[in-house]
Order: structure tokens, then sequence, then C-alpha cells
DNA sequence: AACTAAATGTAGCCTAGGCTACACTTTGGC
DNA sequence: GCCAAAGTGTAGCCTAGGCTACATTTAGTT
């Protein structure tokens, strides 16, 4: 066999490869993917529920995008299999949809009420919640339930 | 002056424009430009501090991605004045790499520390911190040490 | 019924952040 | 001092998610 030859600098620290960091960013990389989807299919059951309709350009005015951008991404979600959408007539969410915008909508709200529970003003809450929500493990969102329930 | 003519469906619901909602994404948005620089500075500053040497094959393998990708990430430090680096000699910061690291880090016990405070495990505290972490607004950041200040 | 504003859809461009494949430097071991 | 392995860099490709510009459809007003 030939013998390993070079081995380079002393490599330091000599960790062993560290997977635990890298599963971890890979971890937080993959949220960040399916964040956006989230966040529509929320946005979506909302205006169903409130208005009756959801059309491209109220939702891109609501998530302060273009109209162009807002197709494009509902284009995913049809892909995902997420929502149902037929030219010039709306969109809807398929059952895979809903339940996805219900998770959602209610660990939103576990955590903007966890966030004020432990003193962080409304607005702030409100404002993080949004990009934190996506990154909440279900194991963290039972610990909050639990906290929440302690101390209400 | 031309009467507004179309108005086309009722609008259902008449929310009043809604910028609010559109801000707080938008401002997400953002947070997760920034998030992966954040994450480079820090595991670069460790690096620095614990083996002296900090080479894009090493930060590859612990952020779990190619050491192309590595590289083309580092070149934005570069141009955002974060980090410098010349050919074949490893990575440095500069003092604005070096102040965005510290506040990473810090930014970064305190999350963990949050959530452990309010009863998620310690593994899921660091996995979920290292996607949270790059949403938390200083005031929510002080109201988390205010947090850990009297509930320690 | 026609006209026109608004909404919708399409095309094409850009950047960030992944990847693989290939080329070139460095450096430790012999 | 050679030389090959490991590290580094480059090129080119892909997807997601932004954008603007332009084309098409819908539907309210007259």
């Amino acid at each position: 066999m030939p013998p390993t030859r070079a081995a380079r600098r002393p490599a330091a620290t000599e960790l062993p490869a560290e997977p635990t960091q890298a599963r971890r960013f890979g971890k937080a990389r993959t949220a960040q993917s399916t964040a956006l989807l989230e966040d529509y299919a929320e946005l979506i059951a909302d205006l169903l529920a409130s208005g009756g309709e959801a059309r491209p350009t109220d939702i891109a005015r609501r998530l302060g995008v273009s109209h162009a951008t807002a197709i494009k991404t509902i284009a995913r979600l049809k892909r995902e299999g997420l929502a149902t959408a037929r030219p010039y007539r709306g969109v809807f969410l398929t059952e895979a949809g809903e339940a996805l915008a219900a998770r959602v909508k209610s660990r939103h709200r576990l955590v903007v009420d966890l966030l004020r529970a432990v003193g962080v003003p409304s607005e702030a809450a409100e404002q993080d919640a949004e990009g934190i929500e996506h990154h909440v493990s279900d194991t963290t969102l039972l610990a909050f339930g639990r906290f929440l329930k302690a101390h209400g």
C-alpha cells in the first residue's frame, strides 16, 4: 500500500473532524430554504380566511416584493404540492399547504408569546419572530409551551 | 383630471395597504443575507484564536460545505471589508471583521443561555441558536440579558 | 359593447450560495 | 532536492429569490 506521504501543517488543535458544527450549519441552511414557503402558505391561508381570495398582487404587497417575484414563488409552491392556482384565478392551498400554514401560524404565536414573556417589547417581538420562527425546532417549541404554561 | 376608472374586485377586507408586515418581511430577508457572513467571521475568529491559522479547507469542513464554496464566500468577506487574505496564505479578519465576530459570539452565547433558561435542552438550544441568532434585534438581546440576570 | 385601468403572466437579468471538475502551489518525507 | 498529497484557486453549472420591462387578460364604467 502507498504510505501516506505528506500531511502538511500540524493541523493546530487537531479537532476530531467536527461533524457536529457542520451538521448544525447544514440544518440552519435547509431551514432557511423552507422559510419563504412557510411565509407564503401562512399569508395565503390568512387571505383566504379573511377575504375569500388570495391574489398574487395582494400577496406581493403584503410581503413587500414585486408581483413577478410573488408569482414565481407561487409557482414553486405549486411544484412542492402546497398550493394550486389557475391563470387569473387566484391561489389556493392544498391539504398539505393548509396543514403547513396551521403549523406555522401556531408556531408564530408561540414564539411571539415567549419573547414577550421574557420581557421583549411587543413590537420587537413581532418583528424578530418573523425571522426566528423558521429556526425553532419541535423540541424547542415544546419547551416554549411548557414555559408559558408555568409562567403565563 | 382623468377619473379613476376601474377598481376591480371589492378588495375583500380593504386593509390599509399593510406596510408594517412588508417591512417586517423585508427586515427578515436582509438579516438572512448577512447571516452567512456572520457565521464565517465568528468561525475565522475562533480558528485564529485557537489554532493560529484560518485556512479555507478548515472553514469548509467546519461549515459542511465544499472548499470552493468557502473560498467564494471568503472573497465576499473581503469585498465587504471584513477579512483579508492573500493566495495560499490563510484568512485574517479586519478590525470590522473582529468586531463583528465578537458581537456574534456574545449574541450566540446569550441566545443559547436564554433558550436553556426557559427549559430548552442543551443540544436543541445549540442547534436552534445557530439559526435564531441572526434574527435577534438589539432590543430583544437586551431583554434576554435582563431576563437572565433576574432568573439566573 | 367598448374602452381602459388594474391585475396577471412572461422573459430576461442579477446576486448569493451551493456544487463538481480541473489546474496550480506548497510543503513534508524521503 | 524531488515529488506527490494536500491544500488552494478557477471555471462553469445550478437553484432560489430578487428585480424591471413588456405582453396579455379581466372586468368596471360608461
